[in-house]
DNA sequence: CCTGTGCATGCCGATTGACGTATATTCTCT
DNA sequence: AGAGAATATACGTCAATCGGCATGCACAGG
C-alpha cells in the first residue's frame, strides 16, 4: 500500500465522508446516499476510486454492494485511518453524518428498506 | 487548518519528501535541490503550494529563503506529520533523503556553501 | 421471460495539478 | 549603479480529477 495512494484517497471531502463512516461499519451504497446526501453516480464513483486504491472492498449481496473497509489494512493505512478518525471528531459534517447513520442503523434493524440489516449489524 | 488541505499536499511525492525533511529542521531551497535532486523551479512550486496552504512557514535570510514546519501547527497537522513521520520511517526513499541530510549537516556546520549554516542548526 | 431495483460505467466539459522553459524578483557585494 | 546568486512567477502543455447525464449490467421476483 502507497502512502501516496492513502492521501490521494483522503484529499476530496466526499471520500473522507465515506470512509469516515466505514470506521463504524460496512455500508451499502444506498445507505451512503441517504447519509451523504449525494447522487448515486457521484458516491459509486468515488466508491470505485477507494477500491482500485485498496482503500475499501466490497462484497455483493444480493442486489446491493456492501462497502467495508479491509480485513488486515496495511499499516501505514491503518495509521492513517486511526489519525483520521481522531482528526474527524470535532467536524460538525463527520459528526452529523455518523448521527444519521445512527439514526439510520435500528430502522434498518427491523426493516431493512435495501435489505442489507448485516451490513448494519456491526 | 482544512483537513483536505493537508491531504492534498501529502499526495505528491516531492511535497512528502520535503515535508518529511523539515520534520528534521529548518532547510532552504538550496539544500531541498541537492537532497532532492530536483530542479529549482519544481521545488519552490511544491514549497509555494505548502507555503499558501498553510503547511510550511519560511522566512527570508538575506539571499535564501529558509523553510521551516509552522511553530504551533493545528492539532490536525501536528497529528499528521506524527503518523506521516512514523510510516516514512520504512520508505527507502525518505531514508535516503535523511542520509543525505544528515551527511549535508557537518559540511554546513563549518563552511556552508550558501550562507544558511543557521537552517541546520536544528 | 420480463420488469424493477441497485449499482457501475462511458462520455463530456470544466477544473486542477505537475512539469518545463523562460523571465522576473530580491537580495548581496563591489 | 551593476553584476551575480538564490528564489519566485508567468505561460504553455499534458494528464488526472470531478461532476453530471445517459446508459449498461446484475440480480430478484413475478
Amino acid at each position: 500500500m502507497d502512502l501516496i495512494s492513502i492521501y490521494e484517497c483522503l484529499c476530496d471531502r466526499t471520500r473522507l465522508r465515506i470512509v469516515q463512516l466505514l470506521g463504524e461499519g460496512p455500508l451499502c451504497v444506498c445507505h451512503f446516499q441517504e447519509i451523504l446526501r449525494e447522487p448515486q453516480v457521484k458516491i459509486s464513483k468515488h466508491l470505485s476510486y477507494l477500491r482500485t486504491r485498496g482503500l475499501v472492498q466490497c462484497e455483493r449481496q444480493g442486489n446491493w454492494m456492501v462497502y467495508s473497509l479491509p480485513a488486515k489494512p496495511a499499516r501505514e493505512l491503518a495509521r492513517n485511518l486511526a489519525c483520521l478518525q481522531d482528526c474527524a471528531q470535532e467536524d460538525p459534517v463527520f459528526r452529523r453524518d455518523v448521527a444519521r447513520l445512527k439514526k439510520l442503523t435500528p430502522k434498518l434493524a427491523e426493516s431493512s428498506p435495501c435489505g442489507c440489516t448485516t451490513a448494519v449489524r456491526a
